[in-house]
DNA sequence: ATAGGGTTAG
């Protein structure tokens, strides 16, 4: 019966029809010509002349409403069939499980196969792909496993279509071993087959054996096709090679591939992801069909190669001419972008957009919302947008918890860590790694140290970038030893190992340990770059090994091509003038192909501090306020030059210009980590629970101080007070008040660590000396420049810094 | 074929 016929026979007949084979011709007639009106008005008819008892019947409406895409009404129809009129009907349950394979909801065709073992029906060769294809989307271990089981049981093992989908799940759950053992006993793979295990190694980032994989298909005798050329490049993009991209590149323009839509965007987002943004650019604007996903990766391509501006040209311009709808993913691309560039502006609006499309509740774009928020600054709105999320992955956490320690908020960082584990998400390598600088800025060992453990437990150590962040973590936290452990158990050591390790010796005092470092780093030929220098040059600062770093200041640019930038030379303005050669720092000042900016100043004048320098301190504050910089702390070095030197109406000048301009000194705040809990103080503090112990403690030690020869200095001390209250002031400091807590807090075999927001004032420093002989206990303080490690009357600083 | 949070210095 022909189409045309079929619909004559519907209009007419109504309600004539009697014989079910009718019913059957015209189903499969509206089936093929795909006309879900009529097949629904004979649907009807046959409920209406009770045919809907007939197995047969129902099996042809069944496959009809799935050629039409109507899988519910297909379900619905499928599930009136009685069990025992479709028990040996294999062929309609695959039809069922097929479409739900290919067009979801995935578990819906797992589902299915499970009714259907459990209701006897014996499952034929073609009923496997199809649930395997939904395992592999679902990520279904145990149910592929359970189907492998079946094939073998039903000595399918060889065969090559079900192998395939085997080797596909296999690859697609990340159980590459289990994929090359079904792989391996293959008979007579095709170019699906090795395609299927290539996807599987490209998607798992295993670039070594993927790239022996493709030779392996050419010497069997197969030729790559293009499905095999767009599973290899995202994996060579993302191992930046872009030889092999290249290679790839020339293969598809001789198979006469490289004008597909597909493979042009695998391409132009390879060559993005290999930072050759031109040759991605160049294919993009050659493609004669574009579509979503091309400008998606085109987009996303500019953004990773730092074009962002571009990037946001090529978005207005599709939304505009193009008149696109902008998919999840794009939206989660342009917020990248908006990230990136600090536009906070377009982000609002583009949340905007997201919520009117409500592509807001892709969690992918809600954690990308949280990160261009956080990235903004705008942590008020990070933690609105965030609470009202109402799915929250690690990701989200871990978006929140950085941005956090990116906006010098650690502390909330941390509660939000905690928050994570209480509602029962586990912290993943990436979260993990965000928050150890949490600790890190903290310096909180035991929060830390717990998640070393952590990391122990869940076998994370092998990834360098969190050995990385654990080797800062213990430097920071004052374990110079155990940074140095964690250092030496890193396998495969970048360059930020090195850096985190050599810039951890430098601020613990330890140049030649720093230095020495550096030298092995050569030996093993890790370049070094502009971060090194940084630190090696500051160590060689904090320690005074003045000959070391002029050597290696010359050498990086001279032997590593490393052209300093400011951060250098302010490490060697650093270096030269607390070594005292105060007209070399000066000389260097000048020599300087870029602007000296207040930084290099104020480094230039702490040393005129130092070493009492009136005349060229006066000179370097007139340069400072001619730069219009607000730096108080300068003020305060310069009324300290003078009040240092006795010139008393100097330094009080100094602060009444301070005054009158209105700038603030930035409040001393001094913590300490008592059990896991950070207790915070600021000078003069006394909101803390035990600050009348505190105080008492502090008159204690005092009066011990004065026994031993402390006298306080009162240069460090701004107000116009007496001496009696200069000492008041000077004794409520915020360090002294954190090490008389933890004094009171820790058993006395414990050492005391102290971390402090700016540098550790002068009398502050002479009086822990004092107060670790009183005490008898070692104190570390960590300040804005290093760590000074106080032990029997003496500072490892050598009171040089 | 396109997408989210992460390590060093300043």
């Amino acid at each position: 019966m022909s189409c045309a016929t079929a619909r004559r026979v519907i209009s007419s007949t109504r309600s004539c029809v009697t014989d079910p084979h009718d019913y059957i011709r015209l189903l499969e007639a509206c089936t093929q010509s795909n006309s879900l009106a009529h097949g629904q008005t004979v649907h009807q008819h046959l409920v209406k002349n009770s045919y809907r008892d007939s197995p047969v019947v129902l099996d042809k409406l069944t496959r009809f409403y799935i050629s039409c895409h109507q899988l519910r009404l297909a379900r619905r129809v499928f599930d009136t069939i009685p069990i025992a009129g479709k028990k040996h009907n294999v062929i309609l349950w695959n039809q069922m499980i097929q479409a739900y394979a290919w067009n979801g909801p995935l578990n819906n065709a797992v589902e299915l196969y499970g009714n259907m073992i459990e209701n006897g029906v014996v499952p034929s060769k073609y009923t496997y792909p199809f649930v395997l294809k939904a395992c592999a989307g679902l990520q279904d271990v145990e149910v592929g496993k359970e189907v492998h089981e079946s094939v073998k049981r039903d000595g399918l093992e060889s065969d090559v279509y079900i192998c395939t989908a085997l080797v596909d799940f296999y690859a697609k759950c990340g159980c590459l071993d289990d994929a090359r053992e079904v792989f391996d006993k293959v008979c007579g793979r095709d170019v699906v087959t090795w395609n299927a295990m290539i996807a599987g190694f490209s998607l798992h980032g295993m670039h070594g054996d993927l790239v022996r994989l493709v030779a392996g298909m050419q010497e069997a005798g197969l030729r790559p096709n293009s499905s095999t050329v767009v599973a290899i490049l995202p994996a060579i993009g993302e191992a930046n090679a872009l030889w092999e991209g290249k290679a790839a590149h020339g293969y598809c323009v001789r198979r006469w591939f490289h004008g597909d839509v597909v493979v042009g965007t695998g391409l132009l987002d390879m060559y993005a992801k290999c930072g050759c943004l031109s040759y991605a650019r160049r294919i993009f604007d050659v493609l004669g069909v574009k579509n979503e996903v091309t400008w998606s990766a085109m987009i996303g391509g500019c953004v990773t190669c730092d074009s962002t501006r571009e990037a946001l040209e090529l978005f207005d311009r599709v939304m505009l001419e193009d008149a696109m709808i902008p998919s999840t993913v794009m939206l989660g691309i342009v917020l990248r972008a908006c990230a990136k560039l600090t536009d906070m502006r377009r982000g609002r609006r583009i949340h905007g957009y997201t919520i009117k499309s409500g592509s807001v509740l892709d969690l992918m774009v809600g954690n990308t919302l949280v990160s261009m928020y956080a990235k903004c600054g705008v942590i008020d709105d990070v933690m609105v947008f965030f609470s009202e999320m109402a799915f929250k992955d690690t990701v989200s956490y871990g978006a929140v918890i950085s941005g956090y320690v990116q906006n010098g908020n650690a502390e909330e960082a941390l509660e939000v860590f905690r928050k994570m584990q209480l509602s029962g998400i586990k912290p993943d390598l990436a979260t993990l790694i965000g928050f150890l600088p949490a600790c890190s800025h903290l310096a909180a060992l035991q929060h830390g140290a717990c998640v070393h453990s952590y990391c122990i437990v869940r076998g994370l150590t092998a990834d360098t970038s969190l050995c990385n962040a654990l080797i800062d973590m213990y430097c920071k936290c004052g374990k110079i030893d155990m940074a140095r452990l964690a250092f030496d158990r890193t396998s495969g050591k970048d360059v930020v190992s090195w850096n985190a390790m050599i810039g951890g010796y430098g601020v613990h005092g330890l140049g030649n340990e720093a230095v020495s470092l550096f030298h092995d780093m050569q030996a093993i030929g890790v370049k070094p770059d502009d971060v090194t220098f940084i630190g090696l040059l500051s160590a060689c600062s904090h320690s005074g090994l003045v000959a070391e770093g002029n050597c290696w200041f010359a050498a990086m640019s001279r032997d590593f091509s490393i052209l300093p930038r400011v951060e250098h030379y302010l490490c060697m303005v650093d270096l030269l003038g607390r070594a005292g050669l105060l007209n070399d720092a000066y000389n260097l000042i000048q020599k300087m192909p870029v602007r000296p900016d207040v930084r290099i100043w104020s480094a230039l004048l702490a040393a005129c501090r130092i070493h009492k320098d009136i005349e060229l301190g006066e000179e370097v504050s007139k340069n400072i306020q001619s730069l219009g910089a607000e730096g108080t702390g300068n003020f305060v070095l310069l009324s300290n030059i003078y009040s240092a030197a006795g010139r008393w109406n100097d330094a009080a000048n100094v602060r009444t210009v301070q005054r009158d301009k209105g700038y603030k000194k930035s409040p001393g705040c001094s913590w300490v980590e008592i059990n896991g809990v950070i207790h915070a103080f600021i000078g003069g503090d006394r909101s803390h629970p035990q600050s009348t112990l505190i105080t008492k403690k502090l008159d204690e030690l005092l009066a011990e101080m004065k026994k031993l020869g402390y006298c306080a200095e009162s240069s460090f001390v701004l107000h116009d007070v007496e001496d009696e209250e200069k000492e008041k002031i000077l004794l409520y400091h915020s360090e002294k008040l954190a090490v008389a807590f933890a004094v009171l807090s820790l058993s006395p075999n414990k050492p005391i660590l102290v971390t402090k927001n700016l540098r550790v004032c002068g009398d502050c420093h002479t009086a822990l000396k004092f107060i670790t002989i009183i005490t008898k206990r070692e104190i570390t303080v960590r300040d804005a420049s290093r760590f000074h490690h106080f032990r029997d009357g003496t500072c490892n600083c050598g009171d040089f810094w």
